[in-house]
DNA sequence: CCTCGAAAGTTTCGTTAGGGAACTCAATAG
DNA sequence: CTATTGAGTTCCCTAACGAAACTTTCGAGG
């Protein structure tokens, strides 16, 4: 049997992991986040291996998470670009390395430090409701089915 | 050679990945979040097979973000609950259920919906700045060594 | 007492996917 | 006309997945 697809399965989480879920994934979206845009400079700064690399962003291209563009014709020159989708990924980055920085980091403090353009300070993601703008964990919500839910299984 | 282990990278979102970023862990995470809590059960309800549940929990446990404690002694029965660090980590997913709603969930709309305690109102989550408590999205921010970054690696 | 059944794993085995290195191809630089 | 760089392919080996069968411990039923 194959290993188990998790885009078909009713579930965000599920079908989030089924994009970025894939070793190496979120560091190359990371990578290309900070501004490594090329197959060979990810190649290098992540130890990547050549094989894997082509994989996954052929995988991030047909999932729209990333953009081929040429920047040069002659010789042919690409990098990958984000997209819209794909940036929003890196919300999701930052919660990671929320977690990494308060759980992994420790005596050394974290690795990498971020600026908030609109206040100058540096400064975390904090989840915040949507609806009242207060902070809200996962432990302060219910969980109820929601629209696309399975119909009546179980 | 081994697959590559993420633990040892200066980067939060590799140490992260390294808890939760193996197949299932992620699934595993929010079916306990959601109280489906013994082995059986989670064998069940993901599909998954026992032998990389057995693996999956014990990596948890390991790195502290499950435990596992006997409701019942005789006969000898078991539950993995969220510690604090594995609570934290549902933050994590709630981002990830953001994400997925938004790009993966289609004309049905979203299999689950969140209700905030606070508010009452079905909501999600949104990234807000640490120290303004302004909305800060991953393009909101300049990137900077941090304290624990590599001495003078290139 | 003997068997059944459930919880919670462990073992075995075949298949697939990751890692490394070597190879390819196109185009410019020297 | 050889070297070099970007961007991938190809090949092989080993590690990890999936399924199913097996194990162990206990309580319940006949």
């Amino acid at each position: 049997m194959q290993r188990t697809r998790f885009a078909d399965m009713t579930c965000s989480i599920a079908r989030t992991w089924d994009v970025i879920g894939e070793p190496w994934s979120p560091l190359i979206l990371r990578n290309i986040y900070i501004g490594v845009t090329r197959f060979e400079q990810l190649h290098e700064s992540l130890g990547i291996s050549r094989k894997v690399l082509t994989e996954r962003l052929k995988w991030l291209l047909d999932y729209g998470v990333l953009e081929r563009r040429a920047y040069s014709e002659r010789p042919p020159r690409h990098e990958y670009t984000l997209t819209p989708k794909g940036t929003e990924l890196c919300d999701l980055l930052l919660a990671m390395v929320r977690w990494g920085d308060r759980w992994t980091a420790g005596e050394a403090g974290p690795p990498v430090l971020y600026r908030h353009h609109a206040c100058g300070r540096i400064s975390h993601i904090e989840p915040h409701c949507s609806e009242c703008g207060e902070p809200m964990h996962a432990t302060d919500v219910d969980v109820l089915p929601g629209p696309g839910s399975e119909p009546e299984v179980q």
